[in-house]
DNA sequence: CTTTATTTTGCAACTTGTTGCATAATGTGG
DNA sequence: CCACATTATGCAACAAGTTGCAAAATAAAG
């Protein structure tokens, strides 16, 4: 049960609309936990409904109208607890390696092409990253505040740093083997 | 939609029963793809009402009756098809980075020892990956199977490489700082 | 052989995340 | 001011994943 969380936190860094919300999603917060307006919207309403945040008041309510919302003591006291639970790092899901172990069953086929976009994928977040890391080097103001973000975003420039590396070393390996798609796994 | 695919890519290794499937999906498969027991025995009634599986015949039917599947040759096409695809990389969802983001908003409370415990727990599956790709490294076969199961366990190695090493780095730079719970960020 | 525990399969309800579309407000060009 | 795109919010249906429990077969104990 992340997202909500997620939303208190953007929300008190900043009293933020649903759009504003989704904007940050794709920017900053969402390098971690992406998510949709749907789900933005749909959370905001239950993070409403439970008190924990509320609407800032400003002129009519309506439909299409914008609508800010800020966080109230309770949904901070909820985000202080949930920064101190204890929570197992959820089991990894993801694809690619999947699909590199049911090459070896079925064939290679055109899986070295893919791993070529992939690998360009995440060659380029590293960059973004990198170009916001310079950006905030540049500030250098050191409050608390300052020291986590720089640890969370060294957490985006290690991973996509592995991920490069490790694309490397896989498209290296596989590359002049398994060729054309649909064929047999030779025997070596 | 990986995870039919994954139970084909397990079947075609080794043709299994629900239960059988559940503890390989808790070993090597479930290291990037896992599965409760309830998704995989609703995922394989899918796949055999969808023709890409079978039941293999043995005596009578009935439940709580071991079952064992087989993959069919449109199992084995649709796989082939599926290694082939294009597909992104899915936007990375953990809640850790998370919770340091949220604690450089209401105050690092006793986040580090959470942090220590991770890295526990990561350096534990780190070994339990070395101890794998020892066992693996003594056959030295290098039929491209092998050679491609080698690669997917170097990028469980290199990922929780990255966790231990970034968590490190994460305990050194706060611990000492927040302390208490629920205490205001202090400004250096 | 009956009771009890374990293994194996499965249903049902729920939560979370995705996709497609609808609707209202706002801005822009004619 | 009317048509049209854009911004902003939202509903509804679906898909994927989780949790709790039940029930049939089998094994073990008395």
């Amino acid at each position: 049960m992340s997202l909500p969380h997620a939303i208190l936190t953007a929300l008190l860094e900043k009293p933020s609309s649903g759009l504003e919300l989704t904007r940050r999603f794709d920017r900053s917060i969402g390098y971690f936990w992406s998510a949709t307006h749907q789900q933005i919207y749909r959370e905001l309403g239950k993070l409403e409904k439970a008190g924990l945040i509320r609407e800032l008041p400003s002129d009519t309510p309506a439909r299409g109208k914008r609508k800010a919302y800020e966080v109230l003591p309770t949904g901070r006291t909820e985000l202080e607890r949930w920064v101190g639970e204890s929570e197992d790092p959820r089991p990894l899901r993801d694809p690619l390696p999947l699909r590199l172990r049911a090459a070896g069953v079925v064939g290679i086929g055109g899986l070295v092409g893919e791993l070529r976009r992939h690998r360009a994928l995440h060659a380029a977040q590293l960059e973004e990253y990198r170009g916001i890391e310079k950006r905030d080097a540049a500030r250098e103001r050191g409050t608390e505040q300052d020291r986590v973000q720089r640890l969370v975003l060294r957490a985006g420039i290690d991973m996509e740093t592995f991920w490069v590396a490790w694309l490397d070393e896989a498209i290296g390996e596989l590359e002049g083997l398994g060729g054309a798609a649909g064929e047999r796994r030779p025997r070596a």
